[in-house]
RNA sequence: UCCCGAGUAGCUCAAUCGGCAGAGCGGGUGGCUGUUAACCACUAGGUUGCAGGUUCGAGUCCUGCCUCGGGAGCCA
């Protein structure tokens, strides 16, 4: 019976308004049901959308309604029925339903219509994905995917995959999830940027797309130990060039998704307005100015650290676009950025930092393009040189000033949905106490 | 790793001073032709996270452990 109309060319909820009185055939599973007496309301969900099918026993006959009362929740259905607009329906169409079929019988879905708490939505993560808002929020995050791939796409940037295992650590050891690699150790992946710095003296412009791992023991709102992130790398460009585009990049993606996820955003409840204002240019401030800011607030930063994520929001806060902090004392930052040459106290790096406290979101910068320098660099940081040598080469034949960054996903999305936590951007997150589903 | 907080029905939560373990949702049965997380009536459903301890009596107090949540550091 299935096989009838298993690949057949379907209509697809999303696209109800274009069938407004015509008789089509809808498959998917029931969402929710309301039963009064001899009138049924059928939710329909085919994952492009929810619509109420109304059955009524007058028109279908004992038969067919009974179905209709037996029907659970999440059974998969396939209803036949005529497109009508009717202002008492949610969404503003239903159909007329003909015919029900039952495909399989859910028996005791576990996610019912009311409220659950956190741990258990998600232990039950594979089936939450079913729900209204977790289907807008992830469907965004695809836009925000695509609207990246286009950007660089259109601007001419070559796709270059880096690899998954690696040999050694970019930054600090203790982040790092070790694997057994037939007899020697390898490592997952925290960056993709050393290798694209390869490929962008192999391309001119590239970029990565991948999964990123870091076994920080961290329990925020803003840290998964498996996370997605892009990384631009463009061979003659500079701090000033890695900023624009930066900035590029950020206000094209929120207008992409601006234009096409209205519906979405009304379903998981963001105010876009907080989203209209972000255009080019965003404000660049040094780490100096970044400093006082937090001075004047009261912060209990201190000059010359990192900035902690409750000083971050304080930044973020002065403005209604994300801004960017350049100019880090060197210190606090990795090996591979070059130091500001009026300055050498300062490395020629960037932040962006997200608005309304969705702290950083791009960190990037220009790289030390001189070898002696950069051996200098390796050594003061207590990293061994022979894991490097490859990468050194790239500096012993044909260096050039080069720059890039990478943007990661999870936070972007969280910032862009307005949610709280980072869990719920990502189909199946990985955190500190949670390997499953 | 450190600092807080929470574990009670399938789910979300109550349970006053330590004194009969309860409600809504979900499940089951019946009713209802315009419902909007439908509603109404009835009904089944419990090793109160685990192991000890105090007490006439522990969901409640004490000790240890486990799990989860929030935050810090670090980062995207």
């Amino acid at each position: 019976m299935l096989s009838s109309y298993i690949n057949r060319e379907k209509v697809y909820v999303e696209d109800i308004a274009k069938y407004e009185g015509q008789k089509i055939t809808l498959y998917g599973w029931l969402y929710n049901k309301r039963l009064k007496g001899k009138l049924a309301f059928l939710l329909l969900r085919d994952g492009t959308g929810i619509i109420q099918c109304v059955m009524s026993v007058a028109d279908v006959g004992e038969a067919i309604f009974q179905r209709a009362e037996e029907v659970t929740q999440e059974s998969s259905i396939v209803i036949t029925g005529q497109v009508r607009a009717d202002q008492r329906a949610p969404g503003g169409y239903e159909i007329l339903a003909e015919d029900l079929q039952i495909v399989h019988l859910a028996k005791d879905y576990p996610i019912t219509p009311k409220e659950h708490g956190t741990t258990f939505l998600m232990d039950h993560r594979h089936l939450w994905l079913r729900s209204r808002k977790q289907n807008a929020i992830l469907r965004i995050r695809h836009t925000i995917i695509q609207s990246i791939r286009d950007f660089f796409d259109q601007q001419k940037f070559v796709l270059i995959d880096a690899p998954i295992f690696t040999p050694a650590a970019c930054e600090g050891t203790t982040t790092l999830f070790e694997t057994d690699y037939f007899d020697t150790k390898a490592y997952l992946t925290q960056s993709g940027q050393l290798y694209m710095e390869a490929a962008a003296m192999a391309f001119g412009k590239v970029y990565c797309f991948g999964p990123t791992f870091r076994a920080e023991k961290s329990k925020t709102r803003r840290h998964l130990t498996e996370f997605w992130m892009v990384e631009p790398e463009v061979a003659y460009m500079d701090l000033n060039g890695a900023m624009e585009l930066a900035e590029n990049l950020v206000a094209y993606i929120v207008e992409r998704v601006l234009d096409k996820h209205q519906e979405q955003f009304k379903v998981i409840e963001r105010d876009t307005s907080k989203l209209e204002t972000i255009k080019t240019p965003f404000p660049r401030i040094h780490y100096d100015e970044a400093a006082k800011i937090l001075k004047e607030a009261g912060s209990e930063f201190v000059y010359g650290d990192d900035f902690g994520g409750g000083d971050e929001t304080i930044i973020s806060n002065q403005f209604d676009r994300p801004v960017m902090v350049h100019r880090y004392p060197a210190e606090v930052k990795a090996f591979y950025m070059k130091n500001d040459p009026e300055d050498q106290s300062r490395a020629l790096c960037v932040d962006m930092l997200a608005p309304e406290g969705y702290g950083e979101i791009i960190g990037g910068g220009q790289r030390e393009d001189d070898y002696d320098t950069l051996i200098e660099k390796i050594k003061k940081h207590n990293l061994p040189q022979s894991a490097f040598e490859w990468y050194l080469d790239l500096r012993r034949y044909g260096s050039v000033p080069h720059a890039g960054f990478g943007l990661g996903i999870e936070r972007t999305v969280a910032w862009i949905c307005g949610l709280h936590h980072v869990r719920e951007t990502i189909p199946f997150p990985r955190l500190m106490h949670r390997l499953y589903p």
